[in-house]
DNA sequence: GATGAATGAGGCTTCATTCAT
DNA sequence: AATGAATGAAGCCTCATTCAT
């Protein structure tokens, strides 16, 4: 069947470019890679960037829906940017070679990267949902919503990759690791590095 | 003199690489936007790795000299990190296209990236300096050193990058821009988002 | 099929090798050569060398079936080494193409040379080997065994090379002459060229 | 003085060119061996070609009034013979590097053979004029002349570059070598390799 | 006379894409 | 639907040659 195969080439073309990033990734390789003949790929994919664009497409839906869902339990601002916080470390951890594109080629070749940066805008405008309310009810203190968001998710991405690839053959992060870069994100971001007494 | 043509081909590399990365930079394109024959470079250079690497190199000892400069004027570490997160964002800002060389190259294809890893864990180390002292002297809160850096080393290269290419021919951002954008990183790592009371 | 291709390949390098040597055959002018485009040859060869090195290995088989085959009929070193000797100026007339590039390339560069001479030692040996059977029978004169073969083979190859590209057009040598050749040859290995009563 | 330098490339210009034939060595390292710079062959000679076409010219000279002198000293062609067999296996292994290039060239690529094959056809017709005259005087079978002499060029060059180049380190091969190798060849020349009583 | 930095035409190789089966 | 042999445009790099000093 059909969505089968699509699946398979998925599969094989997120490890392949994200290893190789896209100018790098070979068709042959992904073919060799997914078990297919290259030939299948353009049965399926009209040529390598739509596979690529196709792949972001499908890949980017299930993270959105993840991170939505983990802000449903409650409403309070503070709780769904703890909520929010974690999930986003813990799927960027389980998928750091799906993340690792996202944000390579978000700063890559020019050719690709508006499409990146609007779908990354798409991720920090749930972290922006949550800053604004977050404001809007006097629980977090007023700021420039957006550069808050933007730094959040730079502060999350760029923690989160060095980590999950500090070593090539470590894919295996433990749940206390993870554990412990939420905390360290979470105490910056909620109160802040310098002890305030001192501030000034 | 030779010296010339090498800081030639240098500045012209820089934007070749940082618009189109690594894999779609054209050595004809460098040689013709550096105004010399394609040959001349390769008579400075033994390949288009050799450029690559060599143009790093020569830009990352200048940032770090800035860097380590600005920190100079004071021990205290709260100003330290303050003078650090001010000049960080704006040299960002000044040379976004070789700041983003830098990120992007960091996470780009596994052929490079150890590089380009090691290179920004260099600049993440002149913060971990600080903020090491900074907790040593109790004017920090205590945390994972390692972690807290990374984040803060995120938080302001993704912001910067955000902004520098939201608009491609917009390679002017104000003033006063630059001075907001350090406020918000500055509000978010000093005291936080939440205020504090509401806290749990 | 691939078999053909793989042949018009192989068909088009000889000449074109034999023609130019090594280095100044162009991949392009090959592939004209066979009719294929230039990256058929790379489907079916990863590069110029191994295209080259799959040839001489594909055509060495050839001739050494040929040489060993008409030793069969007798088990007379004299006859033997008579069949040997006509074999080869006939093999080297038709095949002069790549009789020459056998040659060439075995004092040509030493990047590829060790090879060569290995290939040519494998023919020596055939000669060498009835020389040996000769002297134990008691047919020839005792001597150096391999410098004997090496003298003959030298002979032979340099005498008809020397014929064949007398002349760039005349691909025809005819049946006398090569008849001429042989007898020129035996008469030198068999008696020598002095009048023996004369000698010293 | 002008002199010197020219001897100085002549001498680069033999070894690089053997070592590697004539297409792939490079008048970077040519100039280099001769402690020269590369402008500085070219003050001199107009190309590569010129400087490898002078080379040979230069060469060729001394073999041939080596040759021609060993001669002089008797008018018996048998001894004439003897001489000439003599010299051409000491000079050809004294300068192995130069007849090794003469050797190659001549089969090599089409675009300079001929000059070459020209240049093997005056050593030749050394041995011819011998032989021509130890016919004439009833001391040597009639025969081919011109194939005789081809024949006898072949196997001494043969075997003495199969010797030079057994080893890419052994630059020394002993006088005993020599004289052994002499010897052979005379064995073959001279009297051939069948015992006369079991011929037919 | 001598130098060596600069040049650019030319060659090898890669790889996305096509298409006949 | 699937295949994989064939294609050729495009890019990296080499190296003989030039020329200003």
């Amino acid at each position: 069947m059909s969505q089968e195969k699509t699946e398979q080439i998925f599969q094989a073309a997120v490890e392949i470019f994200a290893q190789h990033g896209f100018e790098r990734s070979k068709m042959d390789e992904i073919a060799r890679h997914a078990g297919v003949a290259k030939g299948t790929i353009y049965y399926h994919f009209k040529s390598k960037e739509e596979l690529f664009v196709a792949l972001m497409n499908n890949r980017m839906e299930k993270i959105k829906e993840m991170l939505n869902r983990c802000m449903s339990d409650t409403d309070d601002p503070v709780k769904q940017l703890r909520n929010l916080l974690e999930m986003m470390v813990t799927y960027l951890v389980q998928n750091g070679t799906f993340a690792k594109l996202l944000i390579s080629e978000a700063w890559g070749s020019v050719e690709r990267q508006w499409e990146f940066r609007a779908r990354i805008r798409e991720l920090v405008d749930i972290i922006e949902r949550v800053i604004h309310r977050g404001i809007s009810q006097e629980r977090f203190y007023p700021s420039n919503e957006s550069d808050t968001s933007f730094s959040i998710f730079g502060a999350v991405s760029v923690l989160v990759l060095q980590e999950v690839f500090r070593d090539p053959q470590t894919q295996s992060i433990s749940e206390e690791r993870i554990s412990q870069m939420v905390d360290s994100i979470e105490q910056m971001v909620y109160q802040g590095v310098v002890i305030s007494g001192y501030q000034e």
